[in-house]
RNA sequence: GUGGCUGUAGCUCAGCUGGUUAGAGCGCUAGGUUGUGGCCCUGGAGGCCGUGGGUUCAAAUCCCAUCAGCCACC
């Protein structure tokens, strides 16, 4: 018999289940778990083990898009040979197209779309948000309207658990409130209220409807103001979720204040559970607040910018589409050991690019999602051997030193 | 051969009752993109207005000639 890559995975899988059932019943739910293994005495960097009924997740960790029940243009055996194991989906989209009951008649997301690992869908609250045209805050929810074909919708924080418990996710978030940046105080303690009431009903409505099929988040909010964030967190953590988010950030604010935000979080977060910063980012504002104590991330930047032709790499962006590429008849990372990198030089894929052909945004995609992939399991790597502050230094200093052009 | 139409940026074309520094879309080029609308935004380069002559203070624009392409007729 063949060995595919994804037969290999499931054999370390078994292995690795077996070492962390003890930690479960702390967790309280079956099937579920997350364990710290290490932390980074000197700046606080944690590597952990998250498991879930459809697979282990070793932290830090990056979770690739695919709002839409696909990663842009990657098809699933492609991310499993890659060895992603979580990707997002998307409630406000998935709910507007093909709709919850559909998915669920399908067998959940995971039987839609052919995916056996671990999803995580993000509430939609962020779209509601930022992309329907009309949104008005109700006393029971938000109304707005599709992006689609205008038609008007209604969400609670008891039908997105309900629509999430369709999708079928292993990790689900609840609805909350994403105000813009810049917000004054007054409007951002406000909506931090709005946010935590929600909070409590969706953790009821969970309780009641999941069955212990998924694991709920809280989402701390607090604009950049620390003290807003630091009582947030201290009152989501009262409500006792399984895992906490830190939403709101990377929204035009200042990096420093972006880092500030999520120090004031982590320092108030407990220990024992999953920390998830929503949204980001660059590869070094994942490194930064790693440095922080963030254990998951999820970000549209390698999937979107490598449809736009720009790629990462551990020397920083290089964007493929550039003139100069033209004849570079190389790998985008000679060291690089994707399948893209294997076998395509830049050339080729600027002329793909140039040609507007449709293997142009899969290959840099593909790159691009092996690289932030490669990237967290260098950094747990680092912290295992009690070497992270030395390897961040170097990843830094590389990273933002030139431009890989 | 005769009559008509058209020649303006790499491409498709605006501008044509003469009047700042000739514009647009696409393409090219360079930036941007942080819980995704394969999107979008922002800069830049690029024109002897087919060619030659004339009228005029002033011509892409009006006149003459000429070249090229297209159409119709012979």
């Amino acid at each position: 018999m063949r060995i595919t890559p994804s037969y290999r995975f499931l054999q370390i899988i078994s292995v690795e289940t077996r070492g962390i059932l003890i930690s479960q019943a702390v967790n309280n739910i079956p099937g579920f778990s997350y364990e710290v293994i290490k932390t980074c005495p000197v700046t606080g960097a944690r590597a952990g083990i998250l498991t879930t009924p459809h697979s282990v997740i070793e932290t830090p960790v990056f979770m690739p898009v695919g709002t839409q029940g696909t990663v842009k243009s990657m098809s699933q055996e492609e991310l499993q040979d890659i060895d992603a194991r979580i990707i997002l989906g998307n409630t406000y989209h998935l709910y507007l197209r093909p709709g919850p009951k559909l998915v669920a008649e399908a067998g959940g997301l995971h039987g839609f779309i052919g995916w056996d690992r671990s999803i995580l869908t993000d509430s939609g609250g962020f779209q509601v948000f930022s992309l329907s045209d009309l949104r008005k805050l109700t006393k029971d929810g938000v109304s707005f309207k599709s992006h689609i074909d205008g038609s008007t919708h209604h969400f609670t924080p008891e039908s997105v658990i309900e629509i999430e418990h369709d999708l079928g996710a292993d990790i689900i978030m609840p609805l909350d409130e994403c105000i813009p940046y810049p917000a004054d105080r007054d409007y951002a303690a406000k909506s931090c209220r709005v946010t935590e009431k929600w909070a409590a009903r969706s953790k009821e409505a969970h309780e009641k409807i999941a069955g212990g099929r998924s694991v709920l988040f809280g989402i701390c909010q607090g604009s950049v103001y620390p003290d807003l964030r630091e009582k947030v967190v201290e009152r989501m953590v009262e409500m006792d979720f399984w895992g906490y988010s830190i939403g709101g950030l990377a929204v035009g604010e200042a990096k420093d204040e972006m880092f500030d935000m999520v120090k004031v979080s982590t320092e108030v977060l407990p220990k024992e559970k999953p920390r998830y910063l929503m949204g980001v980012g660059f590869p070094d504002d994942i490194v930064e607040a790693v440095t922080r104590g963030v254990d998951m991330f999820d970000c549209v930047m390698p999937t979107r910018n490598a449809r736009n032709g720009t790629v990462f790499t551990y020397d920083g962006k290089a964007v493929l589409k550039n003139a100069h590429q033209a004849r570079r008849f190389e790998p985008i990372d000679p060291d690089c050991e994707c399948p893209v990198c294997k076998k395509y030089t830049r050339a080729y894929i600027r002329h793909l690019f140039q040609a507007g052909e449709i293997l142009a945004p899969r290959l840099a995609t593909m790159h691009s999602i092996y690289f932030y992939l490669d990237m967290m399991r260098r950094m747990r790597q680092s912290i295992l051997d009690g070497n992270f502050p030395e390897w961040r230094e170097e990843f830094l200093n590389r990273f933002r030193g030139r431009q890989n052009d």
